[in-house]
DNA sequence: CGATCCTGACTGTTGAACAATCCGGGCTCC
DNA sequence: GGAGCCCGGATTGTTCAACAGTCAGGATCG
C-alpha cells in the first residue's frame, strides 16, 4: 500500500518516460532531478538502479543515467519476444479468465478512446489490450516480463511524434479478435494476433526508420 | 569491464545465493553484509534493489531483505515460462548457431561432470545447456529473461539439498535432443524438450512437495 | 588557428546522523 | 504461574555532508 521512497521515485519517472515528457537519450542530473522529486541523492540512486535495470535508463560510466534510445534492434527484438509469448498464451487461453475481462474492458476503452481523439489514449488502451492478453496464462513472472517490454515500447513511442493516428487502424482489429477468441476460436484469434504483431512490427519499424535517419544512437539493451 | 561496485556487490550476493551458501528466509543484516563486501551501507542498498527486482531477495517494510523462498507455485511458474519460451525457439533454432555450439559444449560438460560425482558441477552444465538453446533466437532481452529463471530456479534446488542426483538422468536426454537438433529434426527436438520440462517440473514437485512439508512460506513473487 | 591546461561540475562512494519501527526481555498484574 | 504490557536496544529508511576521480568545455598560450 505505501511503497518505499526508491520505488515511488521509479514510478514518477517511469511514468514521465512512457508519457513521452522525458525524452531518449535526455540525460537525468541526480541534482536537479533529486530537487524535483525532493528525495536525497542517495535514495534517487537506488530509483536509478531499478530503472537501469528494466532497460529504461542506460547508465553512462562517470555520466550518470540517460534515458535510453531504442534502436531499431531493440524494436524488432521487443516485438519478437511479444509474439513469443502473446500468441501461445492466447492460443491455450480460456474466455472465463479475468484476463478475457481485461481484454474486452481494453476494447470498449480503445473504441471511446478513437472518439475522444487523443491517439495517446488508444495507446494506452491497446496496451491493456494486451495486458489482458498474457494475464490469460495466469503468470505472475510473465505478467511482469510483458509489462516491462510494455514499458519500453511505451518509449520506443516517443519517436513517433505525431504519427500516433498509427493505431487506429488497429482498434478494429482487436475487436475481431477478441470476438473470435471470446466465441470460441482461440487458434484463429492467435493466428490474427501473429499477423498483427507482425504487421504492427512492420509500420513501427518503418516510421522509426526514416524518424531518426541518420541517428545511430546508443542501444537500449545493457 | 569493471562494474561500479553496487552491481558487483549484487553478483557476489547472487552468487552465494544460487550456489546455496544462503538459504532461503534468511535475512540479510545491511550492516554485517556491508562490512563482510567491504563496501558502504548506501552502496549496499542499491546492491540490494537489483537483486529484489529480480526476485531472488524479498524485501520486508522496515525488516530489511531476505533470501527469496520459492514456493511450489512459483517453480510451476518458472518451468511453465521456460517452456514457452525454449520450446518454440528450439523449434525454430538455426544448428549453425554459436548457441548450438554452447548446447554441444554444455552437454559435454556435464557428461564430464558425471564422471566427477559432483551434481552441482551437473546442475551447472545443464543450466548452461538451456541457455545455449535460448541464445538461438539471439534475443538480448530473452536472454535476460531466461538467466533471471536460471538463477531464481537455482535458489530453488537449494532446497534439494543432497537428492541432486536428480539430474543424472537429464544428460542422456540432453545429449539425444542435441543429437536430434542438430541433425535437422528441430520439431522433433522441440518435442522432446517439451516432455523434458515437464518431467523436470514434476519430479521438482514431488521433491519440494515433502521436503517442505508443512511450511506455508513467503512466496517469492513480490 | 590549434593544442594544452585549467577550472568547474558531476558522478561514485563513503561515513555519520536521526526518526521510525520492530523485536525480545523483563516487569506487572491477575 | 501465566498473560499482558512496556521499555530499551537494534535495525531499517532516509537524509546530509564530504571527497576523490573523471569528464566537458572554456581560457590560455604558442
Amino acid at each position: 500500500m505505501k511503497p518505499d521512497r526508491a520505488e515511488r521515485s521509479a514510478d514518477a519517472i517511469r511514468e514521465l518516460i512512457v508519457t513521452g515528457r522525458l525524452t531518449p537519450g535526455q540525460r537525468l542530473s541526480e541534482q536537479s532531478v533529486s530537487e524535483s522529486l525532493d528525495v536525497s541523492r542517495n535514495t534517487l540512486r537506488e530509483a536509478f538502479r531499478i530503472l537501469v535495470h528494466e532497460g529504461l535508463l542506460v547508465r553512462r560510466p562517470n555520466a550518470g543515467v540517460a534515458v535510453a534510445t531504442p534502436t531499431l534492434a531493440d524494436i524488432v527484438d521487443i516485438y519478437r519476444v511479444r509474439r513469443l509469448i502473446e500468441v501461445p498464451v492466447l492460443a491455450a487461453g480460456d474466455p472465463a479468465h479475468p484476463g478475457a475481462r481485461a481484454m474486452r474492458d481494453a476494447v470498449d476503452a480503445a473504441l471511446a478512446a478513437r472518439l475522444g481523439g487523443d491517439w495517446r489514449d488508444i495507446a494506452a488502451a491497446n496496451m491493456r489490450f494486451h495486458s489482458g492478453i498474457v494475464a490469460l496464462a495466469g503468470s505472475p513472472r510473465l505478467d511482469r516480463v510483458h509489462a516491462n517490454l510494455s514499458a519500453e515500447l511505451r518509449l520506443s513511442f516517443g519517436l513517433l511524434g505525431e504519427n500516433g493516428a498509427f493505431f487506429d487502424g488497429f482498434v478494429d482489429r482487436n475487436a475481431g479478435l477478441l470476438r473470435r477468441f471470446l466465441a470460441g476460436d482461440a487458434d484463429g484469434a492467435a493466428a490474427d494476433l501473429d499477423r498483427y504483431l507482425e504487421d504492427s512490427e512492420r509500420m513501427l519499424q518503418a516510421i522509426v526508420d526514416d524518424a531518426g535517419a541518420g541517428d545511430a544512437a546508443d542501444t537500449v539493451s545493457q
